[in-house]
DNA sequence: CTGTTAGCGCCTTCAT
DNA sequence: ATGAAGGCGCTAACAG
């Protein structure tokens, strides 16, 4: 028994002209819509077309125009919950534009990065939108090379417009969430950290630190445990915190994810939240709500983030403008706090 | 102010022989380990690629071999927990082949799937791997026209070898979720159902319908509630269950996530999980161990059944053979289960 | 409005 | 072992 493969038919624009009697750029225009043609020769054209079934060859078109129609993305993980809103935004944001989205994963390695960046532009993307990671912006412009640009997550200057970059005020959201918490009356207030590599994380601690000595409050190194952004690590975190601070009432975790082991952590060792213990987290991932008790946690618009500069880059690839967009965090207050008592 | 976009150098294989001082075809032979050339010319001409800073165009190449290099992964939800695993086992098991994923969602949407098909079509994919979704699989095999495909959450019975695919046995494994609860006692059992329309909810009905039957006890309508996979309805479901059947003592959802929305439901009534209602959910979405308490729930192996399609398809691609392949659901049994109380 | 003519950058016979 | 030549499928001038 031979498996025979399927003959890939490809019908070529060449032989849906001769099927049409027209020459190939009259198929061409019509596709296109790139010059005017006589209706009667259009509708021939379309009958051939689907009565061959023929799809045009990227490739072939790629070759000439040097346009691909799509634009890559640099995301860290495929499956990440922080990122998957912000990739969601970006689909929106290309529908309707005629691009759309190569997806590759960086991990947050930046060997990685680069090579899927490299990936990406051999691919013939046409622009780049990169979520986060750690390639400095300097290899990044080199390696895209005049492409236009958006950054997710950080800051990043570029001389040209047609570039831009959408940071998040990841310091003021933690200062105003350790804030939150110090209206409520909590003075011991622990912290479980990201990962001290990501600059996140150490904006995130930074806001912390502030907002305890803006309150003539000290920081102490003890109260911060070093945590991954997972949420095993926000649940040793929290043992370790709730150990060396029994007098602790509110834990700040530098993210959702390890609020959740941090939770868990609270509900092994028989700790009520929000009636022993406080605890935020940062990011208002998606299950954030239905935590139990709803976690307080603070929200940057992911996929509104996404859609922009998803539109942005568009807007550059054909000339138009986009409105500036200046994201807001917000503050999802829920049940996860409790002032503090006073026993 | 002319905003000048940077040319595109786009060093060009030609330019590279000249540049080395030989022929085209020795840069390419070369480039693609074709055939034998003499290791100083294989010198000059590495050294030209680096000087110039030479990148293959992927369009001529697709152009002329055919191959795109590409695999299509159409998923349903970018931002989905459920298929993210699935997305990230998929990317390892393409990796090291010279294959890249292009992911596209189709929403759930007949239509959208079949835009998302032929956009990757069009893209010339080499190969399709398709994750859930509603697309009738003749229309499939239709448009990917002899294409190697992958499908991953149906049976699909392809006439062809180079074709597979990896059905869950969702209904033995709801089957198995009511048993354990039936084993613990438990005889008022609540579904909080996923949407009829889908495959999966109700094969999930199925099981939790037998299993009761099994052991003689009747299948009530009024204890199953109509949610659709995501948190809300499942708090509402939640909600409506109790109030019609405060004798119940457990509840099957089917979903996680649904769970969690259930969870909550548990929480704002003030009954405890797993004293005064146990819970069970389904997927094992990486945040269930995480929940309070952490959820039993039953687990498909998302990321390796995802690796071992990108596998399959790549075999099919490089005439190579991978051993077959049959996911193993796994029950998580945590903590949100009790034995029934007998009051 | 429509057909003809050149390539786009690369790989692949076919010669040498 | 290497070069020359042709063509993959399509679009973009250039003529009509």
């Amino acid at each position: 028994m031979s498996h025979v493969v399927a003959p890939r038919p490809s019908v070529t624009l060449a032989e849906v002209a001769k099927e049409a009697g027209v020459s190939p750029s009259t198929v061409s225009r019509i596709l296109n819509g790139t010059a005017q043609v006589k209706a009667t020769k259009a509708a021939q054209v379309r009958a051939a077309i689907d009565r061959l079934g023929y799809k045009p060859n990227a490739f072939a078109r790629g070759l000439v125009t040097g346009a691909s129609g799509s634009v890559g993305v640099l995301t860290q993980d495929i499956a990440s919950p922080f990122y998957g809103d912000a990739l969601s935004g970006i689909e929106s944001g290309l529908m309707g534009s005629g691009y759309s989205p190569m997806i590759i994963s960086g991990h947050w390695r930046t060997d990685d990065e680069e090579h899927a960046v490299e990936l990406l532009l051999s691919r013939r993307v046409e622009a780049l939108i990169v979520l986060g990671g750690q390639l400095p912006e300097d290899e990044l412009r080199g390696l895209a090379g005049g492409l236009p640009i958006a950054v997710l997550g950080r800051r990043v200057e570029f001389d040209s417009p047609t570039s831009t970059s959408l940071a998040l005020d990841n310091r003021r959201a933690a200062y105003d969430l350790v804030t939150y918490l110090l209206d409520r009356g909590h003075r011991r207030i622990g912290h479980v950290a990201g990962p001290p590599d990501h600059v996140d994380a150490r904006d995130r601690l930074a806001g912390y630190r502030q907002a305890l000595e803006d309150r003539g409050l000290p920081f102490l190194p003890d109260l911060v445990a070093q945590g991954d952004f997972h949420e095993p690590s926000g649940l040793i975190g929290t043992q370790q915190l709730v150990a060396r601070h029994p007098d602790m009432t509110a834990i700040f975790s530098a993210n959702d994810q390890m609020a959740y082991g941090a939770r868990l952590a609270l509900y092994r060792m028989g700790l009520r939240v929000p009636e022993d213990m406080s605890l935020v987290g940062f990011d208002d991932l998606p299950g954030s709500a239905y935590t139990t008790p709803p976690l307080t946690s603070v929200r940057q618009p992911m996929a509104e983030m996404g859609h922009w500069l998803a539109r942005f880059v568009v807007a550059q690839l054909t000339g138009q403008t986009v409105e500036p967009f200046q994201p807001q965090l917000k503050l999802h207050l829920r049940e996860s706090v409790a002032p503090r008592r006073f026993p």
